[in-house]
DNA sequence: TTGTATGCGTTATCAC
DNA sequence: GTGATAACGCATACAA
């Protein structure tokens, strides 16, 4: 069933149908209430390939996530909740793409297949090839996380460098003098991650300051890893009394090694990062830490998009999100 | 630019590039090389759309996910997931939908609006006005997670009453007497969610066999509530000694609340379940446990889907998934 | 082996 | 206020 049966049935013109469900022209009384009458009575709806052939937008947006297989973390998951949601409430679909590298066939497809008004990647790199890929497709985006260049993009994200920075601030207040930062994956630092980068910054700028020997340590986004990761840290760094961390998915393990070598948090051990709002709540004891506004962050970018798609001359816009370091109890007073 | 402006480019006829591209009728050598040429040249790609208005198909799948704010589980992380991974071996893109109820906007716009060939469900209800909604409109689907009907419909599923069931025969075996099913959220379970009755059915079932006192008490979804959950346990039903469960996420929280119990597992206590199987090696000790093989559940879903859309009159198959329930170190001997 | 013509279901521009 | 009708970009039946 399509709006000229709807037409004939209502005994009218199909542009007069069109009329009625977009408003975009007065349409009568009358008339409009014989084709809403008809139109609830079948069931119609337009088909939307149709309508996007013809009025050249989909209403439909593209999510570029991590590939799958890779498990996704919770702050990544929080990006993704928050895309979908933000778009339902634009009522705008979404189509989601498992994409790593350049030459990715669902990637392509969104990107050149005009089947999305505009796209939303999140977990870029540094120096990101989709990136590249998307700037010259024309394709309106917007990036969780932010390249090089900061002012010639459309981005959100969170300010990692002075998150660490006031992580290893607040521990050195604590008197901690020797204090090791928790990375992600030693291939997504090859890889040029941001955040990885940028955290690795801002501990050193702000153990520079106050005069913290600060190490950095890699591991995988798994618990198991974390596990390992600590036993490490143990061995090859003792002096360590604080640790900062923004690899979530590894804080499980982390917590069981600490049990392991019967580290009391805080009293024996301090720990505090860059993690998802509710990990660091469900953390034992709750975790110090800065928390990733996911949800938040995918909603402002999700609006940008909304944005730059209504006025692709505008002028780049980006938010770059500073989320205060909440006070819970996984870190204290260096025991000496 | 479109398919009209690389006939011209390469001198031929609009269907002569429609058909080099698509290959369902022959083109000589020199033309589709001429044609190709000038299609990579300038990088076209057919717009879907139009492919879609003229094709009757989108070469798309809808992914009906719960609603955007519940935090999803490891198991339901591995549906989407699988689907997502799977669809796209298949070069098929997939719509996710955020969807509760049945008037849900995202959801009436995926069923009706014409823009998937077929959909895939996840978390239903023994009756689901989803389902019958998919139902009335014609459209192919699947379902992860079963209705009350097993013959009439698509669907993959875990047998959540044989898993629980032997899961409290093991704890029988181990001389358990007394155990306690620890469900998902009442409100789930009061709105009819199938893997929460079948779960206690099994339980029940299996209590009767071995003589075996059971009990079962419902749980949110989160860490939190597990512990809670544990706490209230400890003191209403102090002779349990086993604990079997389908909820997850409350895991973390059952964890702690042992450990703050000063239970050792599996000396002083035996806990089993149906979980993603990551999580049974994350939990420590690592988790006895029937694991869902969620990806591969989503990948046989989607195999059911692709098979159905192509044979809309093909019979209602299904699967029914047995797994084993892995032993691991978080059950043992009941100590007298 | 290739070209022509029509239809897919909308939206939007004319004309009345 | 409303009705024709031309795009939108592609696939395909029909001709040649």
């Amino acid at each position: 069933m399509n709006i000229g049966e709807i037409a004939r049935r209502a005994g009218v013109a199909r542009s007069t149908v069109s009329y009625a469900l977009s408003g975009k022209r007065p349409v009568a009384e009358a008339t409009a209430k014989r084709i809403n009458d008809v139109i609830s009575e079948l069931g119609y709806r337009p088909n939307a390939s149709a309508r996007a052939l013809a009025e050249g937008r989909t209403r439909t947006l593209g999510l570029v996530i991590p590939p799958a297989g890779a498990r996704l973390t919770g702050v990544q998951l929080g990006f993704v909740a928050g895309v979908v949601e933000a778009a339902a409430a634009h009522d705008l679909d979404v189509l989601v793409s498992p994409s790593g590298g350049r030459h990715d066939r669902s990637f392509e497809r969104i990107v050149t297949g005009r089947r999305v008004d505009g796209v939303v990647l999140m977990e870029i790199l540094l120096d990101d090839p989709r990136v590249a890929r998307l700037e010259e497709s024309g394709l309106p985006f917007v990036t969780i996380g932010h390249v090089q260049d900061p002012g010639a993009s459309w981005w959100v994200d969170v300010d990692y460098a002075a998150l660490i920075r006031r992580c290893v601030h607040h521990l050195a207040d604590l008197g901690h003098e020797e204090v090791v930062l928790v990375n992600r994956s030693a291939e997504l630092v090859a890889s040029g991650y941001g955040p990885a980068a940028r955290s690795t910054a801002g501990l050193l700028e702000a153990a520079g300051e106050r005069g913290v020997r600060a190490h950095v340590v890699t591991c995988p986004d798994e618990p198991g890893a974390g596990f390992a990761c600590f036993e490490d840290i143990r061995t090859r760094l003792p002096g360590v009394t604080g640790l900062v961390t923004i690899n979530e998915a590894a804080l499980p393990g982390l917590q069981r090694a600490l049990q392991r070598a019967s580290l009391e948090v805080p009293r024996d051990f301090s720990i505090t990062g860059v993690v998802a709002d509710h990990l660091a709540e469900d953390f034992h004891p709750p975790l110090t830490a800065a928390d990733v506004p996911a949800v938040e962050m995918a909603r402002i970018a999700l609006e940008l998009l909304v944005e730059r798609i209504a006025d692709p001359a505008a002028q780049p816009r980006h938010a770059l999100l500073v989320p205060p370091v909440t006070l819970r109890s996984s870190t204290g007073a260096r025991r000496r």
